[in-house]
RNA sequence: GCCCGAGUGGUGGAAUCGGUAGACACAAGGGAUUUAAAAUCCCUCGCUGAAUAAGCGUGCCAGUUCAAGUCUGGCCUCGGGUACCA
């Protein structure tokens, strides 16, 4: 073997190895426990950036782990191929979509397979194919045929010079990026899904889900947002008209003194047609940004319609206002306002005079609002009959009477709208919906799918090519001419049901459910934490979809989810000559001078410019601080740069890349590859006499199994793949360090050797599968077992006792493994520094952590 | 705004169930080896302090406890999401 660890040169013949033997192609074996590890599928932006790394580095590791586990381990890619991005790279790059998404799929797999991860290639799927998208559209009927597919009207930002809809993110500043056109608010019809339907499921099914981090359910719970109130309907005065309103605070229901509706409410529009400012006001308000972010920090504002609503309860009449915080298009686009114990309606009320009526006081005192709203449960009064009730006698009091009456009802609502799957972009899969000559609108007929993207079209930066080109809608369906929808899917569409897809990639239907059942749910998912609550959400929606198609048999789409913090790197600028500011890549950063505490005071770029630091932050374009994986892998190897993205922190936390650190990674690893090949070399060894060995050597044994047991609680229960590492680290300082002299020493450096290769495979393994051979084994490791902790080499015969008095650290004595409380009460008496702390005290109390603590309470 | 996180030495982080704060690394400083350099190896390394004495120390302010980085309440700062970026 080689005394120079060359990773280039192992790494590549290692790589086609596996690519020959096929080593990680899988198919469904009832004899083997199965593992399905998944890794959240990259967007072909052109390269890989270091959050791909970061992903997929995580789920190589734990497939690997389970590998050698013995369990028939899945592990598919694939590609997330449609997408906006692809549409304005095709008009920068004087393209189309398709051939510029091909071309960085060839090119991010290669990097892929130079990272060394152990995919099943045969599984690899594309999202933008036919191949994939027919079954998506199919389904799409499907659904339709169900009921569970809808058409509305919805808004969109709309640029009125380019004439087309803009997602939010080509909104900036409320203008169209490209033109700089002020951005309107346009009504269009779209299709929708009913997720809604799934609400209460997708809610309680959240407790099921044991295996997923309580911040994601916590997340997923508030974004679903259950709610029990009560609808109630309010006359307009002098008017057949009602409106309806939902309320969360029945109780506070005597203190309306206004009702707020939405622009588009037809009231308002109504109210507006004799009423020019109100119009202005209603006109303003459609071009205002719909992003609940937005909405929520915008300024309030309202103009009175200057019509009245009939209290349905007090009879009172109270002003209809309308608002801009009031959106049509969530709930019944109206509220009732209650501004003495609500803060937004406080605050709306103080403004423009509106009345503020108390009636909800502390159980225990009187209520102030001079300030502000008082918002907490309380009891009722100024309420008449209602008064004194709480707000669960008031719920009850106030549902039972309006029920009574006609009036209102108790409901259910759920913060979770319906999902809007109909965007109107070229590069996407077109919706297979098709409207005929006399107006009927249909499902595409099955023998009709899938309704094919043209892909060699010209972007001319505005329409999409399928609206452009009138001749490609049209059709014929039930002998009539039919034109299609020409709007595409949002890509969420695509990413709901990859996971299903990996199990049968080839079926020649959406899924071959022996198959699915037999891989799914999704044992270990691995993704940014991002996604959270949409793509996390509509991944159990499709779930449940496919289940009640009688497609997969599992209520939910993945036992255990872990969630990857982002990818950060130094960034550093100059100012030129013209002012503004100069991104340097840390990579082009030549000199860097640090104080004597290790802060940056001077850096230098490759072309002399002096340099300002300003720290972390996620790589972007914008600070031109992303490293490129593939020169780090270039540099280094692969396994260093894995060894390092799984050693600097743990992998919820974000990650600070550090070219030092990468070093570090490195030279571990050549420390690892000298011990080997030293040893090797040294000829073979003699079989592990555990009886013989003396007590350095015992407790030399000791570190090894105790590193096995930390390793495999880290990977296999804990996922801290830093500290896991770190324990490898540790042992091997011990192992450098023990003397090879003996047969026994050489025979048990041969056992921690096989240990260390093994448990180091998941993370390094290149240099793991090259050294298992040349330790002697014949065999590849991808078809060993994980080592094996010996509980006999874990015993110990003495202890350390930390001694505290009063709670503060005064000894650490070591005592017998079997000692009891006295004797180690009075061993720990005898210590010096004991003694002069507890000096002329009187002892109060001893608490005694049975192996590990001493607390003596003395005054 | 709202929902969800995070904050520990010069830096990344460790401390798993309330029990030694700073494991393992990086950076820095010192030394060995070398004609020299690289590489490698050894030592020091939270703050104050002469100290292997003592005190202080986990974003801030309170609290619970024999004992708090960890639990409770209230803040501050930073990050993710907020429904058409993926």
């Amino acid at each position: 073997m080689q005394e120079q660890y060359n990773p280039l040169e192992i790494e590549a013949l290692v790589q086609k190895h596996w690519q020959d033997q096929k080593t990680f192609e899988v198919t469904e074996d009832e004899t083997k426990e199965k593992f399905y590890c998944l890794s959240m599928f990259p967007y072909p932006s052109g390269r890989l950036h270091m959050g791909h790394v970061r992903n997929y580095t995580i789920g190589d590791v734990v497939a690997r782990y389970q590998r050698l586990q013995g369990k028939n381990v899945l592990q598919p890619i694939g590609w997330d191929s449609f997408g906006l991005p692809a549409e304005n790279a095709a008009i920068n790059n004087k393209t189309s979509p398709a051939p510029w998404t091909y071309e960085n799929i060839e090119y991010m797999k290669n990097q892929l397979k130079l990272l060394g991860f152990g995919y099943d290639w045969s599984r690899e799927i594309a999202t933008c194919t036919p191949e994939y998208y027919r079954w998506e559209q199919w389904f799409f009927t499907k659904l339709y045929e169900k009921g569970l597919v809808y058409k509305k009207t919805s808004s969109v930002n709309w640029c009125p010079n380019d004439e087309t809809v803009l997602a939010n993110e080509q909104v900036q500043d409320g203008c169209c990026w490209r033109c700089d056109t002020e951005v309107v608010q346009k009504e269009i019809p779209q299709w929708f899904i009913k997720i809604t339907d799934y609400a209460e499921e997708l809610l309680n099914d959240i407790d099921t889900l044991d295996g997923w981090p309580e911040q994601v359910k916590a997340m997923q719970r508030n974004w679903i947002g259950r709610s029990e109130g009560i609808e109630m309907t309010f006359q307009v005065e002098n008017s057949q008209q009602s409106f309806d309103i939902y309320t969360t605070r029945p109780d506070t229901v005597m203190g309306v003194t206004y009702v707020a509706i939405a622009a588009g409410h037809p009231l308002a529009v109504q109210a507006a047609e004799n009423n020019p400012a109100l119009a202005a006001f209603i006109e303003e308000c459609k071009n205002a940004d719909t992003t609940e972010a937005a909405m929520a920090s915008m300024e309030k504002k309202g103009v009175a319609t200057g019509l009245n609503a009939v209290h349905p309860i007090s009879g009172k009449l109270v002003p209809i206002w309308v608002a801009n915080f009031v959106l049509m298009n969530y709930g019944t686009g109206a509220v009732m306002s209650v501004p003495a114990h609500d803060q937004r309606d406080y605050e709306f009320a103080k403004k423009f005079g509106l009345a503020i009526e108390a009636v909800i006081k502390p159980v225990d005192g009187e209520v102030d609002i001079s300030e502000q709203a008082f918002t907490d449960k309380g009891v009722l009064f100024n309420s008449g009959e209602l008064d004194g009730l709480d707000f669960q006698a008031a719920f009850e009091a106030i549902d039972t009477k309006l029920t009574a009456e006609g009036k209102g009802k108790r409901q259910v609502n759920f913060r979770l709208r319906d999902w809007g799957v109909s965007r109107q972009r070229y590069w996407g899969a077109p919706i297979p919906m098709v409207t005929l000559e006399d107006g009927t609108v249909m499902p595409t007929p099955e023998d009709q799918l899938p309704v094919i993207l043209p892909e060699d079209v010209v972007m001319d930066g505005i329409q999409s090519p399928i609206k452009a080109d009138k001749a490609w809608a049209e059709t014929t369906v039930n002998g009539q001419t039919a034109f299609r929808e020409t709007d595409t899917f949002d890509t969420f569409m695509e990413s709901s049901w990859y996971y299903a897809r990996y199990c049968s990639p080839h079926a020649d239907q959406m899924l071959d459910p022996a198959k699915a059942n037999y891989w799914l749910p999704v044992d270990q998912y691995i993704g940014g934490i991002e996604h959270a609550c949409m793509h996390l959400l509509y991944f159990r929606f499709f779930h449940k979809l496919l289940r009640d198609m009688d497609l997969v048999s599992s209520n939910e789409p993945a036992k255990q989810l872990l969630t990857q913090g982002m990818v950060l790197a130094d960034a550093y600028y100059y100012t030129n000559d013209k002012g503004a500011r100069v991104w340097v890549s840390p990579l082009d950063v030549v000199e860097v001078e640090k104080d004597d505490k290790g802060r940056v005071t001077k850096a230098i770029d490759k072309n002399g410019n002096e340099l300002v630091y300003t720290g972390m932050s996620k790589m972007s374009k914008s600070k031109n601080n992303g490293i490129d994986p593939q020169v780090m892998v270039e540099k280094y190897g692969a396994d260093t740069v894995r060894l390092f993205m799984m050693f600097a922190s743990p992998p919820e936390l974000t990650l600070e890349w550090q070219e030092s650190g990468v070093e570090g990674a490195h030279r571990f690893i050549k420390r690892f590859w000298k011990l080997a090949s030293d040893h090797i070399a040294a000829g073979t060894t003699e079989a592990l006499d555990i009886k013989a060995l003396s007590g350095s050597q015992k407790a030399l044994r000791r570190e090894l199994h105790k590193t096995i047991a930390k390793v495999s609680d880290d990977i296999g229960r804990r996922q801290m793949f830093n500290t896991a590492v770190a324990a490898v680290m540790e042992l091997m300082n011990h192992l450098q360090k023990a003397p090879q002299e003996s047969a026994q020493d050489r025979a048990l450096m041969a056992e921690a050797l096989s240990a260390v290769t093994r448990l180091l495979y998941p993370i390094v393994p290149h240099i793991s599968f090259n050294l298992w051979k040349e330790l002697g084994n014949n065999s590849d490791i991808e078809d060993s077992r994980w080592p094996e902790v010996d509980e006999s080499a874990l015993v110990e015969d003495s202890k350390l006792i930390i001694v505290q008095i009063n709670g503060k650290l005064r000894a650490k004595i070591t005592v017998a493994a079997d000692a009891t409380q006295e004797q180690v009460q009075a061993l720990a008496m005898e210590d010096e520094h004991v003694q002069k702390h507890s000096e002329g005290l009187t002892i109060r109390k001893v608490i005694y952590v049975p192996g590990k603590l001493l607390n003596i309470v003395a005054n």
